[in-house]
DNA sequence: TTCTCTGCAAACGCTTTGCATTTCA
DNA sequence: TGAAATGCAAAGCGTTTGCAGAGAA
């Protein structure tokens, strides 16, 4: 909420896109605009970290079925508009793809609080160039996330210090 | 098979354990060596690629019952005895710990036939660390995978140029 | 003998799908 | 009106679990 200024938090954040231009999106791709679609884009741009299908079900609040929210996001990830990210969980979380964006980025995640951090970092590029062409692979792409431990769950942990 | 000399193939696997070496290890953990236990690490000693509870149990030949794999994967991964992967695929894979290794390493799959290459390259560990000093995290680690077309799957798809 | 491990079957969580109905264009 | 989207319910798939019986130490 506030922080505004911060280099480094969520850049990609910094502009978010109004709904009516989401849904100028959808037409472009002559998708018809429904309540769900609305609702589920409006909930994604309200959040800033990657959420799940079950989650956007529970911020839609019974607004539609969870298979529907399930189908709109396959849709939307076909469309560009939505990224999907895995984070080993079994469970996919989804992003608004920010405009002028291919939304690639990854994130730091703590393994005890869930707590989802985006981050700027990326593996890069000439290794994973050399890479694809020692191997005489094309059209390489990657998944890397981070995990550990975030501040304030050490701070729990640890032995309070006098 | 061949190709003994490879400087980047599988690094890993050139020293293959001995499966009484990885039942001494079981008999460490006080664990005991039962059939299906013995069974499972070698089918996984024959193969040099991650796989899958299903893949492991069907190499088996009914030798025990799945859930059976399931549980030892689960307790081999504890004893460090084997590292779980992801590929995104919903579907867990297993490796066999090498000899005085963390078994750290990554691969490039391909999208197409699911060929597996086995990738010595990794996350630079300084920039992980300002990384993880800049958001305040500890015990960090990362998982990473790459992604793209192998030579095979290209040479089927391009157009023939006599 | 004791504690672990196994087989079997049921359940679980995430995800997909078939079908009749509704809704947008 | 016609194609696309939705709700509902069932099923699919990887994985976990409860329980009684078998097996290793």
């Amino acid at each position: 909420m506030n922080n505004p200024c911060s280099q480094h938090q969520h850049p990609h954040r910094l502009v978010q896109q109004p709904l009516t231009e989401l849904t100028a999106k959808l037409r472009q791709h002559s998708r018809k605009i429904t309540g769900p679609r609305q609702a589920i884009l409006d909930v994604l741009r309200r959040h800033q970290n990657p959420m799940a299908n079950r989650e956007i079900h529970a911020a839609l609040g019974q607004e539609c079925d969870l298979a529907t929210v399930y189908r709109n996001l396959h849709t939307l990830e076909d469309m560009g508009l939505v990224r999907r990210f895995d984070f080993g969980d079994g469970t996919a979380r989804f992003e608004l793809v920010p405009e002028g964006d291919d939304g690639h980025h990854h994130h730091l995640i703590c393994t005890r609080c869930s707590r989802i951090v985006e981050i700027d970092e990326c593996f890069p590029v000439e290794v994973e160039q050399a890479l694809a062409r020692r191997h005489g692979f094309t059209e390489i792409t990657h998944k890397l996330e981070f995990f550990g431990v975030c501040a304030q769950c050490q701070a729990k942990s640890a032995p309070a210090v006098p």
